[in-house]
This record gives structure tokens, sequence and C-alpha cells, in this order.
DNA sequence: AATATTTATCGTAATATTGCAATAAATTAA
DNA sequence: TTAATTTATTGCAATATTACGATAAATATT
């Protein structure tokens, strides 16, 4: 039915797959990477370093900025971007638990 | 058009964002939880465990072993499945690696 | 006020994902 | 060999995602 069944799991599980979701697509990878490495804010740069039309960025900029990894504040005719350094720690924390996971535990397969 | 355009991004950011996606489900995440949880390897034991249909779970499986996260192993009439630890180390270098991204040097926004 | 600039939203088309019933394939047990 | 058990595959319906042209909204400039 291409709808996902979140209700039977885990807060946490839903938690992991939707930071995970926001970054399964390399435009907003890119976005990111973009915002970490131009310590000034940037606005619609991206649309010129990325290559995709403008509503498509705008688009992706939204989702990350639903999800909380990134603010955007009005300057003039433009807006201004950059990580949100609180909710990208806790994102970070998270999503290192689950990568982090105790592989001397689990055996190879049989 | 609903076609992601990889070419115009770095083997790097597709790389990021595939694992990302492979992620981008509750359903894989509990997967891969329960995998490391049970350092036996198990099987269908995920069907009962997690509530989808047995289809559904042999597809979220295919998808972890095509991007080598998970190994199978036939025994009998069932398939033992675990983590391929080779991989989600890998893996998990890449990952954290776009995580741990310097927050020092970008500004708050303006 | 009129124009220019920049970003957001809407609408739409194409493709991808999710989920499962039905069924096939593979192995084991009787 | 036949029946039982387990997993994989196929086919399909419903929903989600991706991308962009057109356009609206907001602010700045003249």
């Amino acid at each position: 039915m291409g709808l996902t069944k979140t209700e039977i799991f885990t807060d946490q599980q839903n938690e992991i797959s939707l930071f995970a979701k926001v970054f399964g697509h390399p435009a907003r990878v890119a976005i990111l990477q973009h915002l970490f490495k131009i310590n000034s804010c940037v606005c619609g740069d991206l649309v010129n370093k990325i290559g995709l039309a403008q509503p498509t960025i705008s688009q992706h900029l939204k989702e990350l900025k639903h999800l909380g990894l990134i603010k955007g504040n009005v300057e003039g005719t433009s807006v201004c971007y950059c990580i949100h350094k609180e909710n990208w720690t806790v994102m970070k924390t998270i999503m290192t638990e689950f990568l982090n996971q105790d592989l001397s535990k689990s055996q190879d397969c049989c």
C-alpha cells in the first residue's frame, strides 16, 4: 500500500528512520555538507552550488528545517540557512548509538 | 519526475544517501537491532517479532543484504541472517564521518 | 508606486516505495 | 515420492518522493 506502519515500531525506531530518511537523498547530504563547510550562512547559493532547480532546493531545505536540523533566517530578500547545532548534536547521539551497536556479541552467520 | 539525479553528486554523497536510505524505514531498523541483540542467527523469527507479513520482511532483508549490511546462510528450510561485521564497520566509518562534521566552525545563523 | 531580486508554494508528471496475497522454489520429514 | 515447512518471487494497489515550470509572496531598490 505504500504506507509505512509506524504504529508497530518503537518511538526510537521511528525516530532513527526519520533522521535516516532525510539523509537518504544526496541533495540533502550535499546541502548539509555545504552548510558545514561555509561557516558564513548561505541561502540561494545552494541553487548554484548544487545543480537543481530553485523550487527543488527550497523543498529539500524545507524538509531539513522541518526535522530541525537547520534553521533559516530572513535577511532582506534572501534567506540565510545554517546548521541547528543543538538539534544536530541530539540527532548525532541517537544515530551514533544505533551505528555503534555491539558487534562483538553477534557471531558470524552459522 | 521522481528520479534522483545521482550524476550531479559526488560518489561519497551518493554512498551516504544510499546507506541512510536503507535505515530510512523502521522495519529495517528493527531487523538490524534484532540481529544485533540475538547473537545466534535468526531467520523467520523476524516475521513473528516484527508485525509484518513474510513477503514484506523478506523484501526488507533483501535490501539490507543487497547493500551488504547483512548476510544470509541457508540452513535446511530456513535462512539464517546476521550482521556483516566488516561491511557494517565500513559503513559506520562513512556515516560517522558525515555526522561528526565540525560544528565549531559553523556559526549560528546571522 | 513600480521594478527587481530572492525564496516559497502550487500543481503536475514521472518514478519509487511499501505492503501483501498468491504462488513458486528449496529443503526436510514421513 | 509425497507432504510439510520455510523463504523468495511475482504482481498489484496505494501512497510517497523527486523534480520543475509557473506563480505567489516578501523585501529592497529606484
